[in-house]
DNA sequence: AGCACGCCGACT
DNA sequence: GTCGGCGTGCTC
């Protein structure tokens, strides 16, 4: 009789976007468990994946279905962690495979590399031929002594001819060597600094928390320079001592090398640290030191979030506002929620940290889901800089300069104090906009909405959306006119050459990705900068955050108004954190520090927030202007973006998804419209955006929205839930 | 995401 | 007559 059993199946989710996971058969001899990971036949390949369910869901029948070839020597995915994957991929309206991938990817698949050792076959046979160097080898391996295969020929000075002999012999067997530990366990005997008041009671709230090892949401919020790192690096101690595991979300680890140097400083190790410029070989080995807990401490960026911590007893997410938390491509999620959700899953508590934090915070504060650690005071003797405007209608600068006399000699003043200075412009290059002065012709990028920067130093017209880049013309390609091509506006690179005039006589160190490209070259800028070998430093967005300068006491912004144009939601919140973050490098030891904000409209809110030092008013101001329309953090957004190369498809499209768009109580469709950035990469891009009341469960409405649209196959739709960027 | 299949242009 | 372009569709 035919009637075969049912094939034993199992789900399998692989690393790629599709719907679900794929039934495969378990043939006998081998079993699995959720959260193995396995090689399965795909196709004509084979991959891998991890196996998500046990059962499998048995849409496929029995006769279609290929075995599972193997479990592989992978750390088994854990519940927990496969639930926060299940979870992200439903908020995300991302395939739960690609989400799986982020936490998988960086797996050791197969053996890996095992360090194997040599070590002397106990019952070795006795007639063998001992010659003089196999003497000097079963010398040193004597008393039992295992040595790699290199430190074995160096110790007993023989080739490695030698010891494969031997080996082929039966004279020695290798063994697998235990791995040294690649990262060292914090001293927790050490004592940590002496902390103030304010900083005990927040310090001792937070280890309360870890001790609970129930899940908590905390705000630590104070100003800059008031000691936020050493509180929480107390609870990370906690977490420590309880023999748990700790995660320090930072928005970009290529500036941490101070904070890795207070790392050390406290606890007399290195920290391990995950960010996209590991190699691959240290990025498994941490991967697995994470899986096996050896990790005890993990500073990451975002995509850290996903490491198979097996017993995670602390987040901290550190600036929780900073924008670079948004994963902007691929699954597109904020960091920041996503840690809290993680914490959950891990009944871990989660400390979001910041000296100015997003409204979206603060509102949870508010409703009190969140719980609130204030620190008022900056520690020792700093004390908050001074702020103040320089009105650029009434004292502008020379025509064609952009520092103001005021400016200039607040400068000149504190380099002849022998102090420090600072000049912030967040632009990299010579020039946004290169002009033909003959022909009115603007230099543009032929793949994107956007200007070409010069970066006069490499000579080259630039696109920061897509990298594009040209020779800088000597000729207008528009008229031919030669010399005719003019540079507008200001970059970094042009405020440093007119510095260099201005200040001839002042050391002057420029600070921007364009100039520092590797850590090292941090590291040895913030080192000249301590050790007072530097005047004035000029730099973009990265002078902004986290370093201590004792030395540095004024703070001069360029534009202060760049950022506030574009109409974007948040863009009067964002240029108050960043221009708060940058004036907080000002003054931060014993003397204090003065900010000068160069701007066309001191009367503006964001102005007049930064020179009161009141930003807890300006943020019931925002949040007051965001409530009666139901925006963010009082409603949620969706941004849908229909992108494509024929611009007409996109169009239509777009028009297409408009016209379904849902109709109900509480949600608004507002487009389709034309992206800032209406052409991307060679991509014409139109936007929708969804705005719903908070109690709206958006990703049902969106997903149903989007399936009763025919979309053509050279058009996309990106889902952006919680948009960040409206670009 | 790969990778094959599948129909239309320039070559050994 | 074949090599190869990338459009379309499938992978348990």
């Amino acid at each position: 009789m035919g009637g075969a059993l049912p094939k034993r199946r199992a789900a399998v989710l692989l690393p790629y976007p599709f719907y679900g996971a794929f039934d495969y058969a378990v043939p006998p001899g081998i079993d699995v468990t959720p959260g193995d990971v396995v090689s399965v036949p795909l196709g004509r390949r084979t991959e891998w994946g991890v196996v998500w369910d046990a059962a499998g869901d048995g849409q496929v029948a029995d006769a279609r279905l290929k075995p599972i070839s193997a479990v592989l020597a992978v750390p088994r995915m854990a519940d927990n962690l496969r639930r926060f994957v299940d979870w992200v991929a439903a908020y995300t309206m991302s395939p739960p495979g690609e989400v799986m991938a982020m936490a998988m990817r960086a797996a050791p698949h197969g053996e890996g590399p095992i360090a194997h050792g040599w070590r002397i076959v106990p019952d070795a046979p006795v007639d063998v031929r001992v010659t003089k160097e196999r003497a000097r080898v079963l010398a040193v391996l004597a008393d039992g002594a295992m040595l790699s295969g290199p430190d074995l020929a160096r110790a007993a000075e023989v080739g490695s001819a030698v010891i494969r002999g031997m080996a082929r012999a039966g004279l020695l067997e290798p063994v697998a060597l235990a791995q040294r530990p690649l990262f060292g366990m914090p001293d927790l005997v050490r004592a940590g600094p002496v902390l103030g008041a304010e900083q005990e009671i927040a310090a001792r709230a937070l280890c309360d928390a870890v001790k609970s090892r129930t899940f908590s949401v905390s705000l630590l919020d104070g100003v800059t320079g008031s000691g936020k790192t050493e509180v929480y690096l107390e609870a990370v101690a906690e977490a420590l001592r309880s023999g748990r595991q700790a995660l320090v979300l930072l928005p970009e680890i290529a500036l941490s090398a101070q904070w890795l140097e207070r790392f050390q400083q406290r606890f007399g190790t290195m920290p391990a640290q995950w960010h996209s410029d590991l190699s691959p070989g240290l990025r498994k080995r941490t991967w697995r030191a994470v899986a096996d807990g050896s990790a005890p401490v993990v500073v990451g960026a975002r995509s850290a979030l996903f490491l198979p911590f097996p017993d995670l007893g602390l987040i901290i997410v550190d600036e929780e506002h900073e924008t670079a938390f948004k994963q902007e491509d691929g699954v597109i999620y904020h960091a920041r929620d996503m840690a809290v959700v993680r914490a959950r899953f891990e009944s871990a508590p989660i400390a979001l940290v910041s000296a100015t934090p997003s409204l979206e915070t603060v509102a949870n504060v508010e409703a009190g889901r969140y719980h609130e650690l204030t620190l008022t005071a900056r520690h020792g003797a700093a004390s908050m800089p001074d702020i103040a405007t320089v009105d650029l209608r009434e004292a502008p600068p020379e025509r064609g300069k952009f520092l103001s006399p005021q400016l200039i000699a607040a400068v000149n003043e504190t380099i002849a104090a022998g102090d420090q200075a600072m000049l912030f412009l967040n632009r990299r290059g010579y020039a946004p906009l290169t002009l033909c002065r003959s022909c009115g012709h603007r230099m543009q990028c032929p793949q994107c909405t956007a200007w070409l920067v010069e970066h006069r130093h490499a000579r080259r017209l630039q696109c920061h959306h897509c990298g594009h880049q040209i020779p800088t013309p000597e000729t207008c390609p528009e008229c031919g006119a030669a010399h005719a091509l003019t540079a507008i506006g200001p970059g970094v690179e042009r405020i440093t050459e007119e510095a260099r005039e201005v200040f001839p006589e002042a050391r002057i160190q420029v600070m921007s990705s364009d100039t520092i490209e590797h850590p090292s070259q941090t590291t040895d800028a913030v080192r000249a900068i301590t050790e007072r070998d530097v005047d004035l430093v000029i730099g973009t967005q990265i002078i902004a955050k986290g370093w201590h300068f004792p030395h540095l006491t004024l703070v001069g912004v360029v534009d202060a108004d760049l950022g506030l144009g574009g109409g974007d939601l948040r863009a009067a919140e964002h240029t108050v954190q960043l221009l708060h973050q940058v004036a907080g490098r000002a003054g931060r030891a014993e003397k204090p520090g003065r900010v000068l904000l160069q701007t066309f409209s001191p009367e503006h809110p964001v102005m007049q927030a930064l020179v009161s030092g009141n930003l807890a008013g300006f943020r019931a101001a925002e949040a007051a202007a965001r409530r009666p329309g139901n925006w963010p953090p009082y409603g949620r957004l969706v941004a849908l973006i229909v992108s494509g190369e024929d611009a007409h498809a996109v169009d239509k499209a777009a028009r297409d998804i408009g016209l379904a768009a849902p109709r109900m109580d509480g949600v608004v469709v507002l487009g389709p419209a034309p992206a800032p950035l209406a052409l991307l990469r060679g991509r014409h891009r139109r936007r929708l955006l969804l705005k719903a009341r908070k109690d709206v469960a958006v990703q049902k409405l969106v997903h149903a929205w989007l399936a009763g649209v025919q979309l053509p196959s050279r058009v996309r739709v990106d889902v952006d839930i919680d948009p960040v960027s409206f670009m």
